[in-house]
RNA sequence: GGGGUUGUAUGCUAGCUUGGUAGACUGCCGGCUUCGGGAGCCGGUUACCGGAGUUCAAAUCUCCGCAACCCCA
Protein backbone atom coordinates (compact mmCIF):
# COMPACT_ATOMS: atom_id res chain seq x y z
CA UNK A 1 0.00 0.00 0.00
CA UNK A 2 1.33 3.52 -0.67
CA UNK A 3 1.64 5.55 2.30
CA UNK A 4 2.33 9.06 2.55
CA UNK A 5 4.35 10.35 5.68
CA UNK A 6 1.85 10.32 8.00
CA UNK A 7 1.72 10.65 12.28
CA UNK A 8 2.68 7.36 13.13
CA UNK A 9 2.21 7.27 16.99
CA UNK A 10 -0.82 7.66 18.79
CA UNK A 11 -0.95 11.01 20.66
CA UNK A 12 -1.09 9.22 23.67
CA UNK A 13 2.83 8.78 23.45
CA UNK A 14 2.86 12.59 23.40
CA UNK A 15 6.27 13.67 23.20
CA UNK A 16 6.77 12.22 19.85
CA UNK A 17 3.37 12.84 18.61
CA UNK A 18 3.85 16.59 19.19
CA UNK A 19 7.23 16.67 16.91
CA UNK A 20 5.49 14.77 14.48
CA UNK A 21 2.07 16.31 14.33
CA UNK A 22 4.28 19.73 13.95
CA UNK A 23 6.77 19.29 11.79
CA UNK A 24 4.86 16.31 9.03
CA UNK A 25 1.72 18.80 8.77
CA UNK A 26 4.62 20.93 7.29
CA UNK A 27 3.89 24.17 10.30
CA UNK A 28 6.62 24.34 11.75
CA UNK A 29 9.93 23.01 11.12
CA UNK A 30 13.93 22.43 12.83
CA UNK A 31 16.38 24.97 11.53
CA UNK A 32 20.46 24.10 11.97
CA UNK A 33 20.41 26.09 14.99
CA UNK A 34 19.53 23.95 18.05
CA UNK A 35 16.62 25.76 19.66
CA UNK A 36 15.37 27.51 16.66
CA UNK A 37 12.23 26.42 14.51
CA UNK A 38 11.43 27.77 11.59
CA UNK A 39 7.42 28.79 11.02
CA UNK A 40 6.25 27.49 7.95
CA UNK A 41 3.75 29.57 6.37
CA UNK A 42 0.56 27.63 7.96
CA UNK A 43 2.52 27.99 11.34
CA UNK A 44 3.16 31.48 10.97
CA UNK A 45 -0.26 32.32 9.98
CA UNK A 46 -1.45 31.50 13.47
CA UNK A 47 1.20 33.70 14.89
CA UNK A 48 -0.38 36.70 12.25
CA UNK A 49 -3.62 36.02 13.49
CA UNK A 50 -2.65 36.25 17.04
CA UNK A 51 -0.54 39.23 16.10
CA UNK A 52 -3.30 41.08 14.16
CA UNK A 53 -6.56 40.35 16.96
CA UNK A 54 -4.06 41.11 19.96
CA UNK A 55 -2.36 43.96 18.42
CA UNK A 56 -6.17 45.42 17.73
CA UNK A 57 -7.39 45.31 20.91
CA UNK A 58 -4.20 47.01 22.16
CA UNK A 59 -4.72 49.81 19.89
CA UNK A 60 -8.37 50.06 21.08
CA UNK A 61 -6.95 50.11 24.75
CA UNK A 62 -4.91 53.07 24.01
CA UNK A 63 -1.64 51.42 23.82
CA UNK A 64 0.77 52.10 20.40
CA UNK A 65 3.78 50.72 19.30
CA UNK A 66 6.82 51.26 18.68
CA UNK A 67 10.58 49.50 18.22
CA UNK A 68 13.40 49.28 20.72
CA UNK A 69 17.13 47.93 19.18
CA UNK A 70 17.91 44.23 19.71
CA UNK A 71 20.87 45.24 21.10
CA UNK A 72 21.19 46.26 25.05
CA UNK A 73 24.94 47.56 25.87
CA UNK A 74 26.26 45.66 29.02
CA UNK A 75 25.92 48.53 31.44
CA UNK A 76 22.23 49.15 30.44
CA UNK A 77 21.70 45.51 31.33
CA UNK A 78 22.80 45.52 35.10
CA UNK A 79 21.09 48.44 36.08
CA UNK A 80 18.25 46.61 37.89
CA UNK A 81 20.23 43.72 40.27
CA UNK A 82 16.84 41.09 40.37
CA UNK A 83 16.59 41.58 36.92
CA UNK A 84 19.79 40.92 35.86
CA UNK A 85 20.44 37.62 38.40
CA UNK A 86 17.34 36.53 36.87
CA UNK A 87 18.27 36.68 33.17
CA UNK A 88 22.20 36.86 33.25
CA UNK A 89 22.49 32.98 32.67
CA UNK A 90 20.92 33.20 29.23
CA UNK A 91 21.97 36.18 27.73
CA UNK A 92 23.53 35.59 24.70
CA UNK A 93 25.70 38.79 23.92
CA UNK A 94 27.92 40.13 20.92
CA UNK A 95 31.34 40.06 21.66
CA UNK A 96 33.38 41.14 18.05
CA UNK A 97 32.62 42.80 15.08
CA UNK A 98 35.06 41.23 12.41
CA UNK A 99 37.85 40.93 13.89
CA UNK A 100 37.79 43.38 16.48
CA UNK A 101 36.68 42.80 20.05
CA UNK A 102 34.06 45.29 21.22
CA UNK A 103 34.92 47.53 24.38
CA UNK A 104 31.51 46.98 25.61
CA UNK A 105 29.85 43.86 25.42
CA UNK A 106 26.07 43.69 23.89
CA UNK A 107 23.45 41.34 25.00
CA UNK A 108 20.69 40.23 22.68
CA UNK A 109 17.97 41.07 23.99
CA UNK A 110 16.64 38.07 26.68
CA UNK A 111 13.37 40.92 27.16
CA UNK A 112 14.04 44.98 26.75
CA UNK A 113 12.99 46.42 29.85
CA UNK A 114 16.53 47.91 30.27
CA UNK A 115 17.19 49.28 26.68
CA UNK A 116 13.40 50.54 26.48
CA UNK A 117 13.35 52.53 29.68
CA UNK A 118 16.69 53.83 29.17
CA UNK A 119 14.83 56.13 26.66
CA UNK A 120 12.16 56.18 28.79
CA UNK A 121 13.40 58.03 31.56
CA UNK A 122 14.23 60.91 28.73
CA UNK A 123 10.66 61.39 27.94
CA UNK A 124 9.02 61.14 30.80
CA UNK A 125 9.43 64.81 32.75
CA UNK A 126 5.83 65.66 33.69
CA UNK A 127 2.80 64.41 34.66
CA UNK A 128 1.21 65.39 31.46
CA UNK A 129 4.15 62.77 29.76
CA UNK A 130 1.92 59.88 31.64
CA UNK A 131 1.00 57.30 30.98
CA UNK A 132 3.11 56.25 28.76
CA UNK A 133 2.10 52.98 27.23
CA UNK A 134 4.15 51.25 24.52
CA UNK A 135 4.27 47.85 22.77
CA UNK A 136 6.50 46.15 20.68
CA UNK A 137 6.34 43.26 18.54
CA UNK A 138 9.91 41.13 18.23
CA UNK A 139 11.79 38.09 19.30
CA UNK A 140 13.94 37.50 22.02
CA UNK A 141 16.55 34.82 22.96
CA UNK A 142 17.23 33.42 26.08
CA UNK A 143 19.56 30.50 25.49
CA UNK A 144 17.93 27.86 27.39
CA UNK A 145 20.00 24.79 28.48
CA UNK A 146 17.20 22.11 28.45
CA UNK A 147 17.01 19.97 25.51
CA UNK A 148 14.45 22.49 23.65
CA UNK A 149 10.71 21.77 22.32
CA UNK A 150 9.29 23.08 19.09
CA UNK A 151 7.37 26.40 20.30
CA UNK A 152 7.24 25.52 23.74
CA UNK A 153 10.71 25.69 25.10
CA UNK A 154 13.12 27.41 21.65
CA UNK A 155 15.87 29.40 22.32
CA UNK A 156 14.41 32.32 20.21
CA UNK A 157 10.68 32.72 20.43
CA UNK A 158 8.13 35.99 19.24
CA UNK A 159 6.24 37.48 21.67
CA UNK A 160 4.48 41.43 22.22
CA UNK A 161 5.93 43.17 25.11
CA UNK A 162 4.21 45.44 26.69
CA UNK A 163 5.95 48.37 28.65
CA UNK A 164 3.74 50.83 30.48
CA UNK A 165 4.13 53.54 32.53
CA UNK A 166 1.68 55.30 35.27
CA UNK A 167 1.47 57.93 37.72
CA UNK A 168 -0.01 56.14 40.37
CA UNK A 169 0.47 52.61 41.70
CA UNK A 170 -3.29 52.66 41.70
CA UNK A 171 -3.75 53.54 38.13
CA UNK A 172 -1.43 51.08 37.24
CA UNK A 173 -2.85 48.53 38.97
CA UNK A 174 -6.19 49.09 37.24
CA UNK A 175 -4.32 48.26 33.67
CA UNK A 176 -3.91 44.61 34.53
CA UNK A 177 -7.02 43.36 34.41
CA UNK A 178 -7.99 44.90 31.20
CA UNK A 179 -4.58 43.75 29.86
CA UNK A 180 -5.24 39.67 31.17
CA UNK A 181 -8.83 39.95 29.90
CA UNK A 182 -7.59 41.03 26.35
CA UNK A 183 -4.92 38.02 26.61
CA UNK A 184 -8.09 35.51 27.84
CA UNK A 185 -10.40 36.78 25.11
CA UNK A 186 -7.31 36.11 22.08
CA UNK A 187 -7.20 32.89 23.70
CA UNK A 188 -10.88 32.09 23.86
CA UNK A 189 -12.03 33.84 20.71
CA UNK A 190 -9.28 33.03 18.18
CA UNK A 191 -7.37 29.79 19.97
CA UNK A 192 -10.32 28.36 21.19
CA UNK A 193 -8.24 27.91 24.49
CA UNK A 194 -9.29 27.69 28.20
CA UNK A 195 -6.65 28.54 30.72
CA UNK A 196 -6.54 29.39 34.03
CA UNK A 197 -5.72 33.50 35.09
CA UNK A 198 -4.08 33.76 38.27
CA UNK A 199 -1.39 35.02 40.78
CA UNK A 200 2.38 34.01 40.48
CA UNK A 201 3.55 32.87 44.17
CA UNK A 202 6.77 34.99 45.04
CA UNK A 203 8.80 32.75 44.01
CA UNK A 204 7.68 32.03 40.64
CA UNK A 205 7.58 35.92 40.07
CA UNK A 206 9.24 37.43 37.34
CA UNK A 207 12.60 38.88 37.90
CA UNK A 208 12.56 41.99 38.81
CA UNK A 209 8.85 42.38 39.06
CA UNK A 210 6.86 42.99 42.49
CA UNK A 211 4.58 40.62 41.62
CA UNK A 212 3.37 38.41 38.56
CA UNK A 213 0.03 37.12 36.79
CA UNK A 214 -0.40 34.12 34.15
CA UNK A 215 -2.49 32.29 32.27
CA UNK A 216 -1.78 28.74 32.60
CA UNK A 217 -2.35 25.56 30.57
CA UNK A 218 -3.02 22.02 30.83
CA UNK A 219 -0.82 19.77 28.23
CA UNK A 220 -2.16 16.81 27.18
CA UNK A 221 0.65 15.01 29.34
CA UNK A 222 -0.61 16.01 32.29
CA UNK A 223 1.98 18.66 32.84
CA UNK A 224 1.01 22.75 32.84
CA UNK A 225 2.57 25.14 30.81
CA UNK A 226 2.55 29.37 31.40
CA UNK A 227 1.19 31.57 28.67
CA UNK A 228 0.20 35.04 28.47
CA UNK A 229 1.63 37.08 31.72
CA UNK A 230 1.65 40.56 33.43
CA UNK A 231 3.77 42.20 35.74
CA UNK A 232 3.05 44.99 38.28
CA UNK A 233 7.22 46.03 38.53
CA UNK A 234 5.85 48.86 40.93
CA UNK A 235 8.94 51.03 41.38
CA UNK A 236 11.95 49.29 40.63
CA UNK A 237 12.39 49.50 36.92
CA UNK A 238 12.12 53.21 37.98
CA UNK A 239 14.40 53.95 40.28
CA UNK A 240 17.15 51.88 38.77
CA UNK A 241 16.45 53.89 35.41
CA UNK A 242 15.48 57.05 37.08
CA UNK A 243 12.17 57.30 35.31
CA UNK A 244 10.85 60.12 37.34
CA UNK A 245 8.42 62.98 36.59
CA UNK A 246 6.75 66.65 38.58
CA UNK A 247 3.41 65.58 39.70
CA UNK A 248 0.77 68.26 39.93
CA UNK A 249 1.72 69.31 43.65
CA UNK A 250 5.34 69.89 42.14
CA UNK A 251 6.80 67.18 43.96
CA UNK A 252 9.69 64.79 41.71
CA UNK A 253 8.06 61.25 41.67
CA UNK A 254 9.40 58.13 40.27
CA UNK A 255 6.56 56.35 38.07
CA UNK A 256 4.68 52.74 38.49
CA UNK A 257 5.30 50.41 35.84
CA UNK A 258 4.09 46.90 34.14
CA UNK A 259 5.55 44.54 31.48
CA UNK A 260 2.98 42.34 30.33
CA UNK A 261 3.63 39.35 26.94
CA UNK A 262 2.16 36.83 24.25
CA UNK A 263 4.77 34.35 23.16
CA UNK A 264 4.46 32.03 20.58
CA UNK A 265 4.19 29.04 23.03
CA UNK A 266 0.46 29.57 23.08
CA UNK A 267 0.54 28.26 19.49
CA UNK A 268 2.45 24.77 21.08
CA UNK A 269 -0.10 24.95 23.86
CA UNK A 270 -2.99 24.98 21.31
CA UNK A 271 -1.90 22.51 18.91
CA UNK A 272 -1.19 19.89 21.79
CA UNK A 273 -4.60 20.37 23.19
CA UNK A 274 -6.68 20.21 19.96
CA UNK A 275 -4.52 17.62 18.09
CA UNK A 276 -5.67 14.14 18.05
CA UNK A 277 -3.95 10.60 16.62
CA UNK A 278 -4.98 11.85 12.48
CA UNK A 279 -3.21 15.22 13.15
CA UNK A 280 -3.60 18.89 13.99
CA UNK A 281 -7.02 20.77 14.36
CA UNK A 282 -6.91 23.81 13.93
CA UNK A 283 -9.53 26.16 15.11
CA UNK A 284 -11.26 27.94 12.08
CA UNK A 285 -10.25 31.37 12.94
CA UNK A 286 -6.45 30.98 12.96
CA UNK A 287 -6.08 28.45 9.94
CA UNK A 288 -4.96 29.53 6.93
CA UNK A 289 -6.93 27.26 4.79
CA UNK A 290 -10.53 27.27 6.52
CA UNK A 291 -12.51 24.45 3.92
CA UNK A 292 -10.97 22.21 1.69
CA UNK A 293 -12.78 21.25 -1.59
CA UNK A 294 -12.15 17.82 -2.33
CA UNK A 295 -13.57 16.52 -6.02
CA UNK A 296 -14.01 12.61 -6.17
CA UNK A 297 -14.68 11.65 -9.93
CA UNK A 298 -13.62 9.21 -12.35
CA UNK A 299 -12.99 9.67 -16.22
CA UNK A 300 -16.53 9.59 -16.70
CA UNK A 301 -17.94 11.93 -14.42
CA UNK A 302 -14.42 14.30 -14.30
CA UNK A 303 -15.90 17.24 -16.62
CA UNK A 304 -19.08 16.98 -14.26
CA UNK A 305 -18.00 16.97 -10.55
CA UNK A 306 -14.75 19.62 -11.26
CA UNK A 307 -17.08 22.36 -12.97
CA UNK A 308 -19.61 21.18 -10.15
CA UNK A 309 -16.87 21.83 -7.65
CA UNK A 310 -15.50 25.29 -9.14
CA UNK A 311 -19.48 26.74 -9.01
CA UNK A 312 -19.07 25.93 -5.78
CA UNK A 313 -15.86 26.97 -5.08
CA UNK A 314 -16.98 30.55 -6.59
CA UNK A 315 -19.76 30.65 -4.88
CA UNK A 316 -17.61 30.75 -1.40
CA UNK A 317 -17.70 34.16 -0.23
CA UNK A 318 -14.14 35.51 -0.20
CA UNK A 319 -13.42 35.91 3.43
CA UNK A 320 -14.00 32.18 3.89
CA UNK A 321 -10.66 31.03 3.20
CA UNK A 322 -11.17 28.05 0.52
CA UNK A 323 -9.23 25.55 -1.19
CA UNK A 324 -10.16 23.60 -3.99
CA UNK A 325 -8.07 20.57 -4.51
CA UNK A 326 -8.37 19.56 -7.47
CA UNK A 327 -4.88 18.02 -8.52
CA UNK A 328 -5.30 14.75 -10.10
CA UNK A 329 -2.35 12.58 -8.83
CA UNK A 330 -4.14 12.00 -5.63
CA UNK A 331 -6.30 10.15 -4.37
CA UNK A 332 -9.73 11.36 -2.50
CA UNK A 333 -8.70 9.29 0.07
CA UNK A 334 -5.08 10.16 0.15
CA UNK A 335 -6.17 14.04 0.06
CA UNK A 336 -8.77 13.20 3.08
CA UNK A 337 -5.35 11.95 5.26
CA UNK A 338 -3.16 14.84 4.38
CA UNK A 339 -5.75 17.58 5.09
CA UNK A 340 -6.83 15.64 8.24
CA UNK A 341 -2.86 15.68 9.28
CA UNK A 342 -2.79 19.49 8.93
CA UNK A 343 -6.18 20.00 10.44
CA UNK A 344 -8.61 21.52 8.02
CA UNK A 345 -11.84 23.12 9.90
CA UNK A 346 -14.13 21.89 6.81
CA UNK A 347 -13.74 19.63 4.10
CA UNK A 348 -16.42 19.46 1.38
CA UNK A 349 -16.52 16.40 -0.76
CA UNK A 350 -17.85 16.38 -3.79
CA UNK A 351 -18.69 12.91 -6.24
CA UNK A 352 -21.49 12.60 -9.23
CA UNK A 353 -24.01 12.52 -6.25
CA UNK A 354 -23.70 15.44 -4.93
CA UNK A 355 -23.32 17.16 -8.19
CA UNK A 356 -26.77 15.51 -9.61
CA UNK A 357 -28.48 16.22 -6.19
CA UNK A 358 -27.46 19.46 -6.04
CA UNK A 359 -25.73 19.00 -2.45
CA UNK A 360 -22.28 19.21 -0.64
CA UNK A 361 -21.12 16.57 2.01
CA UNK A 362 -19.13 18.47 4.63
CA UNK A 363 -16.62 16.63 7.10
CA UNK A 364 -15.75 18.24 10.52
CA UNK A 365 -12.16 17.98 11.42
CA UNK A 366 -12.88 18.02 15.45
CA UNK A 367 -15.35 15.43 15.20
CA UNK A 368 -14.79 14.16 12.11
CA UNK A 369 -18.45 13.81 11.48
CA UNK A 370 -19.93 13.93 7.61
CA UNK A 371 -23.28 15.73 6.64
CA UNK A 372 -25.13 16.30 3.35
CA UNK A 373 -25.95 19.51 2.70
CA UNK A 374 -28.41 21.39 0.08
CA UNK A 375 -26.40 23.55 -2.05
CA UNK A 376 -28.47 26.65 -1.00
CA UNK A 377 -27.42 29.41 1.60
CA UNK A 378 -23.91 27.60 1.64
CA UNK A 379 -22.31 30.49 2.76
CA UNK A 380 -24.34 31.07 5.84
CA UNK A 381 -24.42 27.12 6.16
CA UNK A 382 -20.84 26.99 6.26
CA UNK A 383 -19.50 29.84 8.28
CA UNK A 384 -22.24 28.59 10.98
CA UNK A 385 -20.79 25.15 11.20
CA UNK A 386 -17.23 27.03 11.68
CA UNK A 387 -18.84 28.70 14.45
CA UNK A 388 -20.15 26.01 16.12
CA UNK A 389 -16.54 24.29 15.43
CA UNK A 390 -15.01 27.12 17.00
CA UNK A 391 -17.69 26.71 19.94
CA UNK A 392 -17.34 23.00 20.36
CA UNK A 393 -13.36 22.75 20.33
CA UNK A 394 -13.45 25.25 23.46
CA UNK A 395 -15.65 23.38 25.20
CA UNK A 396 -13.82 20.17 25.12
CA UNK A 397 -10.52 21.35 25.58
CA UNK A 398 -12.41 23.18 28.47
CA UNK A 399 -13.90 20.14 30.17
CA UNK A 400 -10.79 18.33 30.08
CA UNK A 401 -8.99 21.37 31.69
CA UNK A 402 -12.05 21.32 34.34
CA UNK A 403 -11.50 17.76 35.33
CA UNK A 404 -7.96 17.87 35.27
CA UNK A 405 -8.20 19.85 38.61
CA UNK A 406 -8.81 18.29 41.67
CA UNK A 407 -9.52 20.42 45.19
CA UNK A 408 -6.96 18.49 47.83
CA UNK A 409 -7.39 18.91 51.53
CA UNK A 410 -4.45 17.11 53.04
CA UNK A 411 -1.32 16.51 51.80
CA UNK A 412 -1.69 13.07 50.95
CA UNK A 413 -4.76 14.11 48.45
CA UNK A 414 -2.21 16.26 46.63
CA UNK A 415 0.70 13.80 46.33
CA UNK A 416 -1.92 11.44 45.14
CA UNK A 417 -3.63 14.20 42.74
CA UNK A 418 -0.03 14.89 41.20
CA UNK A 419 1.21 11.10 40.48
CA UNK A 420 -2.08 11.23 38.60
CA UNK A 421 -0.47 14.03 36.48
CA UNK A 422 -3.44 16.31 37.37
CA UNK A 423 -3.78 19.73 38.92
CA UNK A 424 -3.89 19.96 42.78
CA UNK A 425 -5.33 23.12 43.94
CA UNK A 426 -5.07 23.35 47.86
CA UNK A 427 -4.93 25.80 50.77
CA UNK A 428 -1.57 27.22 51.53
CA UNK A 429 -0.02 29.80 54.04
CA UNK A 430 1.66 32.36 51.72
CA UNK A 431 5.40 30.71 53.07
CA UNK A 432 8.04 30.15 50.41
CA UNK A 433 9.32 27.06 52.68
CA UNK A 434 6.10 25.27 52.44
CA UNK A 435 6.37 25.60 48.87
CA UNK A 436 9.64 24.45 48.34
CA UNK A 437 8.93 21.72 50.64
CA UNK A 438 6.05 20.59 48.35
CA UNK A 439 8.16 21.31 45.45
CA UNK A 440 11.06 19.15 46.64
CA UNK A 441 8.78 16.27 47.56
CA UNK A 442 6.41 15.82 44.95
CA UNK A 443 8.27 17.94 41.91
CA UNK A 444 5.06 19.87 41.49
CA UNK A 445 5.58 23.67 41.27
CA UNK A 446 2.62 26.05 42.60
CA UNK A 447 1.84 27.58 39.19
CA UNK A 448 -0.42 30.22 39.88
CA UNK A 449 -3.04 31.35 42.62
CA UNK A 450 -6.37 31.57 40.35
CA UNK A 451 -8.11 34.42 40.51
CA UNK A 452 -11.98 32.89 41.10
CA UNK A 453 -11.49 30.53 43.67
CA UNK A 454 -9.76 32.74 46.38
CA UNK A 455 -13.18 33.73 47.98
CA UNK A 456 -12.59 31.87 52.00
CA UNK A 457 -9.35 31.12 52.01
CA UNK A 458 -8.80 32.61 55.07
CA UNK A 459 -11.16 29.54 56.79
CA UNK A 460 -8.75 27.72 55.35
CA UNK A 461 -5.30 25.85 57.00
CA UNK A 462 -2.07 25.40 54.84
CA UNK A 463 -2.26 22.09 52.87
CA UNK A 464 1.15 21.45 54.08
CA UNK A 465 2.19 22.98 57.33
CA UNK A 466 -1.83 23.23 59.13
CA UNK A 467 -1.34 26.71 59.73
CA UNK A 468 -3.80 29.54 58.28
CA UNK A 469 -3.74 29.39 54.63
CA UNK A 470 -3.65 32.75 53.15
CA UNK A 471 -4.05 31.82 49.21
CA UNK A 472 -5.62 29.09 47.11
CA UNK A 473 -2.80 27.46 44.79
CA UNK A 474 -2.43 25.28 42.19
CA UNK A 475 0.09 22.72 42.27
CA UNK A 476 0.59 20.49 38.81
CA UNK A 477 3.96 19.39 37.19
CA UNK A 478 5.19 22.15 35.11
CA UNK A 479 7.10 22.66 31.65
C1' G B 1 21.86 19.42 37.14
C1' G B 2 22.55 13.72 36.52
C1' G B 3 21.96 9.28 33.53
C1' G B 4 20.73 6.84 29.00
C1' U B 5 19.34 5.93 23.70
C1' U B 6 19.85 7.29 18.64
C1' G B 7 21.81 9.82 14.00
C1' U B 8 21.99 6.12 6.66
C1' A B 9 17.84 9.86 0.69
C1' U B 10 11.66 13.72 1.95
C1' G B 11 10.14 10.11 5.50
C1' C B 12 10.52 5.02 7.62
C1' U B 13 14.38 1.65 7.64
C1' A B 14 18.24 -2.82 6.19
C1' G B 15 23.46 -3.22 6.51
C1' C B 16 27.27 -2.31 11.96
C1' U B 17 28.39 -7.84 16.04
C1' U B 18 32.84 -10.30 12.26
C1' G B 19 35.75 -3.25 8.34
C1' G B 20 35.73 -4.71 1.64
C1' U B 21 30.04 -3.00 -4.54
C1' A B 22 24.92 0.87 0.57
C1' G B 23 19.46 -2.36 -0.29
C1' A B 24 13.94 -2.19 0.36
C1' C B 25 9.52 0.66 1.04
C1' U B 26 7.78 5.72 0.74
C1' G B 27 8.36 10.47 -1.44
C1' C B 28 9.61 13.37 -5.70
C1' C B 29 9.84 13.81 -11.58
C1' G B 30 7.90 11.63 -16.41
C1' G B 31 4.39 8.25 -18.86
C1' C B 32 -0.05 5.03 -19.28
C1' U B 33 -4.25 3.10 -16.70
C1' U B 34 -7.16 4.76 -12.28
C1' C B 35 -10.23 7.75 -8.62
C1' G B 36 -16.75 7.69 -2.74
C1' G B 37 -11.01 6.77 2.83
C1' G B 38 -3.74 6.28 2.11
C1' A B 39 -4.61 3.09 -6.36
C1' G B 40 -1.54 -0.03 -10.14
C1' C B 41 2.36 -0.76 -13.72
C1' C B 42 6.89 1.10 -16.28
C1' G B 43 11.08 4.42 -16.23
C1' G B 44 13.98 8.17 -13.63
C1' U B 45 15.86 10.57 -8.97
C1' U B 46 18.16 11.36 -3.99
C1' A B 47 21.75 9.17 1.54
C1' C B 48 25.99 6.91 5.50
C1' C B 49 25.37 14.13 10.97
C1' G B 50 30.50 16.89 11.10
C1' G B 51 35.74 16.50 12.21
C1' A B 52 40.00 13.75 13.62
C1' G B 53 42.25 8.91 14.42
C1' U B 54 43.23 3.43 13.49
C1' U B 55 43.62 0.70 8.68
C1' C B 56 45.68 -1.20 2.27
C1' A B 57 40.39 -0.19 3.11
C1' A B 58 35.50 2.91 7.75
C1' A B 59 28.26 3.64 7.44
C1' U B 60 30.69 -0.25 10.47
C1' C B 61 36.11 0.37 15.24
C1' U B 62 38.13 4.76 18.63
C1' C B 63 37.97 9.91 20.18
C1' C B 64 35.95 14.89 19.94
C1' G B 65 32.02 17.85 18.34
C1' C B 66 26.88 18.75 16.64
C1' A B 67 21.80 17.27 16.71
C1' A B 68 17.31 14.65 18.16
C1' C B 69 14.77 11.74 21.77
C1' C B 70 13.89 9.35 26.65
C1' C B 71 14.31 8.78 32.03
C1' C B 72 15.54 10.86 36.78
C1' A B 73 16.37 15.48 39.87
Amino acid sequence: MAQFDGINVKKSEFSEWYTQALIKSEFFDYSSVSGCIVFRPDGYFIWESIQKFTDLAFKNDGIRNAYFPLLIPEKLFEKEKEHVEGFNPEVAWVMQVGNSKLDERLAIRPTSETIIYDSVSKWVKSWRDLPLRLNQWCSVIRWEFKHPTPLLRTREFLWNEGHTAFATREEANSERERILQIYSAVLKDYLALPGISGQKTESEKFAGAESSYSIEFIMPDGKMIQGPDFHNDGQNFAKAFDIKFFDKDGKNQYAYQNTFAITTRVIGAMLAIHGDDRGLVIPPKVSRIQIVIVPIYNNESKDEVLSYSTRICNEINKDLRVLLDDIDIYSPGNKFNRHELRGVPLRIEIGIKESRENTLTVARRDTMKKEKIENKDINDQLSRMLYQMHEDMYKKAKDVLNNAISIVNTYDELKKVILEAKIAQAAWCGSEKCEKKIKAETLAKSTNMPFDVQQGVEKKKCVYCGNAAKHVVNFAKSY
